[in-house]
DNA sequence: CGACTTTGACCCGCGC
DNA sequence: GCGCGGGTCAAAGTCG
């Protein structure tokens, strides 16, 4: 570019610039202010800097080496003094180069960020939405419920619709009871369920220790309650947003989480204390469910010759979840456990197998969507919506709270496929008899892996347990088979919420 | 030495 | 009010 055609720019602003494409060139005119050299140095004073637009467009302004000596403002520079001064501008120009691409990158972040903070506000506005439609299918829930308690009586009410849920089960004994709002708090503890409605419970027939957890399906319905309430409150914590296990001196300081505004006992505060007991044959003192679990205490029921055996979950500080321990007094080959609270941290797929079985079986008690425990007791229909065979499921009121037996001693069913898909994915679309199929080409493989893992299966080995168990836990599917249970469990709210409309 | 288990003591709710 | 039983705590013991 001949500048020297060109003076008319020189006592401008001192910089032009032109846009040609992408590439933005621009260049400083050092004769801008006026004070112009001799004519020998109109070579001098070309800067051309180069920065390629990214679509945010930052022009570069920056210091630039203008590769000519404007200082002497003579071409009679010794040949030594240029040769430095060429290396320090190649160094300068490195400099340069790294120094723009250190900013295109510092843009690029810049943009990713945007991005993420737009998509963190999409879900964030996913969240909120999911937790009003879970506020207002409660309050539905809530307003249906009073409704038939006034024009019907609880019982009444249960043999009309054919239906109860849990809260209904405790309001019927609240009404049978005749608890004032001050019995109701202290009595936070109480079985919410009418003795008369499970007189002749199985469980009378064989006992079980009473203790028991419930993952999965309580946080969901935790959330509920919360949201019924007006939303997490704000002094809670996280670690009290999943707080599942109530030690017993707790309620008693704090029962104004399980007391509404009227004073009425928290409908789904039970939920939380709800248990799952499983019956399972094992030869070791525990059964391996896939967290970690510290003992913390040993009683010698009364009534049994076993010691029972107190379990806390150790897999993250603070965890609620408890479990009892203990051989059945009738048969010391089957041995008893009792689940209660639920976690709050993530479940490694090992114990998630399990959790889901437990947490079937709970959403069946605690959502509403199974018939009458009347007719639960009579027809087992647990089981059969488990898929699970007769017999493998039981529904307690004998101990302080609603409890749910999976009993897995008992004799197998000619489809095996339909055990697993009851025990480990009752809700997911898994194909059990792929499982059943990849545990058994597995345990030829691995015959004595894990022999300490339930015998959630009865006509299976021990070792294909843990086969299938492993299958499970290794399938691709494995978490899409997950959320479809997740999936199912909030859908039989949502099918209890469609039934009222 | 830290993690875990054992075990007696303690607390609390409930029935009498 | 008292005793019983379930559940939890915490110090002591054990183990790797």
């Amino acid at each position: 570019m001949d500048l020297s055609n060109d003076r008319s720019h020189c006592c401008g602003d001192g910089y032009r610039s032109i846009s040609n494409g992408n590439r933005m060139i621009t260049e400083m005119d050092f004769f801008a202010d006026g004070n112009c050299p001799k004519q020998e140095t109109k070579l001098a004073a070309i800067v051309k800097t180069e920065a390629i637009y990214d679509g945010v467009g930052q022009q570069d302004e920056e210091d630039v080496n203008t590769g000519l000596n404007l200082l002497t403002g003579s071409s009679t520079s010794s040949d030594h003094k240029s040769m430095v001064e060429d290396g320090a501008s190649q160094n300068k120009a490195f400099y340069n180069k790294r120094k723009k691409e250190l900013e295109l990158l510092h843009s690029k972040i810049n943009h990713m960020n945007a991005e993420n903070q737009r998509l963190k506000g999409i879900l964030h506005q996913v969240n909120n939405n999911y937790y009003i439609l879970q506020m207002h299918l409660f309050t539905l829930m809530q307003q249906h419920q009073n409704q038939n308690t006034v024009k019907h009586g609880a019982v009444e009410d249960r043999h009309d619709e054919g239906s109860i849920t849990a809260r209904q089960i405790m309001d019927l004994r609240k009404a049978e009871m005749g608890e004032d709002r001050s019995q109701s708090e202290e009595r936070s503890r109480d079985c919410p369920i009418s003795p008369n409605i499970f007189e002749s419970m199985e469980y009378n027939k064989s006992p079980m220790i009473s203790c028991s957890s419930i993952t999965g399906v309580v946080p969901v319905i935790d959330h509920l309650k919360k949201s019924a309430d007006g939303g997490i409150r704000d002094h809670e914590s996280p670690e009290e947003a999943f707080q599942g296990w109530v030690p017993n001196k707790i309620p008693k300081f704090d029962t104004s989480r399980d007391v509404d505004d009227e004073g009425k006992a928290e409908p789904l505060s039970i939920i939380r204390k709800a248990r799952v007991s499983v019956r399972s044959r094992s030869e070791s003192s525990t059964i391996s469910d896939g967290c970690q679990w510290r003992k913390y205490g040993q009683k010698l029921a009364k009534g049994s010759p076993c010691p029972r055996s107190y379990y806390r979950c150790t897999m993250a500080s603070g965890c609620p979840v408890r479990k009892q321990v203990q051989r059945c007094a009738e048969d010391q080959a089957v041995l008893i456990t009792t689940y209660e609270g639920h976690h709050n941290h993530p479940l490694p797929p090992a114990a998630m197998a399990v959790a889901s079985t437990t947490s079937a079986a709970a959403s069946m008690l605690l959502s509403g969507s199974m018939p009458s425990p009347d007719e639960l007791m009579n027809t087992e229909l647990l089981a059969k919506t488990l898929a699970c065979p007769p017999g493998f499921a039981t529904l307690s009121a004998s101990a302080p709270f609603p409890t749910v037996t999976l009993d897995i001693t008992r004799p197998p069913v000619p489809n095996p496929s339909q055990i697993l898909q009851g025990h480990f994915m009752s809700a997911s679309h898994v194909s059990a008899q792929a499982l059943y199929n990849k545990a058994e080409i597995s345990d030829l493989l691995n015959p004595h892996q894990g022999m300490e893992l339930p015998q959630m299966i009865p006509p299976l080995a021990n070792s294909t347990v843990s086969a299938v168990t492993a299958a499970i836990t290794s399938d691709p599917n494995f978490t899409a088979a997950l959320v479809a249970a997740v999936s199912s469990i909030i859908g039989n709210v949502q099918a209890k919420y469609d039934q009222l409309n």
